[in-house]
DNA sequence: TTAACTCATAGCTATCGGGGTATGGATCAT
DNA sequence: ATGATCCATACCCCGATAGCTATGAGTTAA
C-alpha cells in the first residue's frame, strides 16, 4: 500500500543517501569506489544506500568489468513534483473558493 | 548542519505525518480532534506529529478556547521545490555540455 | 465548584534502520 | 595460477523514533 511518494520521501530522507544522489546529479556517472572516497562512510554502507536508491528508481547501474557505475535517473523525481503540485493545487482551489465566496458576499 | 531540505524530507517521510499534512491541504483547517478521528492512531500521537510538522514550518496552529486548529503552510514546501529544480538543473547542464561537445565534435 | 472535554506532555516499549566488520564472488594484473 | 582489486551480501549493534497509556493543564458547561 505504499505509493511512489512514500518510497521517494523515505529514500531521500537520509542525508547520506541524498548526498550520494546529489553528487550523481552534479557530477554525473560515478563508480562505487569514487563515491565511497568522499562519502564519509564505509564502502558496504555506500553499496547499501545505492541499492536503496536503485530500488526507488532514483539511480541506475552499469557494470563494467569489476566496477559498477551509478548515475542519477532524474525522471524518478516526477512523483515528488506531482505530489507537491497536487498539494499546492488543493490549497489554491480552497483559496479560490474563499475568494469566490468573498466576492459573492460583496455583491 | 541540517538544511531545510533535510528537515522537510525527514518530516514528510513518515506516512502518518504526510497523511495529516495532505488532509490539511485538501480540507483546510482542522482541530486535533477532527484529525484524530480519521488518523488511525491515538490522539497523543497525532499531537506529536502535528508538533513535528509545526517545527518544520509545514503547519500553523491557532488556539480557540480548548481546541487547537491546525492548517497547512504551503510556502514551507518551497525548499523542496528548489532542491528538485536544482537537481534537474545540474542534470540539464551536464546534458547541455554533452550536447555542446557532440556539436563541436561534429564540426 | 465540580465535572466534562480538548489537547499536550511524560514515560515506556518495540521496531526500524543506518552504521560497522567480515567475507565471498567476480574480474584484472602479474 | 596467484594475488590484488572492486563491489555486494551477511550479520550484528545501537540510536532514533513511532506507537501506546497515563496524566496534567487549560477551558467550557452544569
Amino acid at each position: 500500500m505504499s505509493n511512489a511518494q512514500d518510497m521517494l520521501f523515505r529514500t531521500l530522507a537520509d542525508p547520506t543517501r541524498r548526498a550520494l544522489f546529489e553528487r550523481l546529479c552534479r557530477e554525473g556517472e560515478k563508480t562505487v569506489g569514487a563515491l565511497t572516497a568522499r562519502a564519509g562512510v564505509s564502502q558496504p554502507v555506500v553499496s547499501k544506500h545505492l541499492g536503496i536508491l536503485k530500488q526507488a528508481g532514483l539511480v541506475r547501474d552499469r557494470h563494467e568489468g569489476r566496477q559498477t557505475h551509478y548515475s542519477a535517473r532524474l525522471g524518478a523525481l516526477a512523483p515528488l513534483v506531482d505530489w507537491t503540485s497536487e498539494m499546492a493545487g488543493f490549497w489554491q482551489s480552497r483559496f479560490d473558493a474563499l475568494e469566490d465566496l468573498l466576492k459573492r458576499m460583496d455583491q
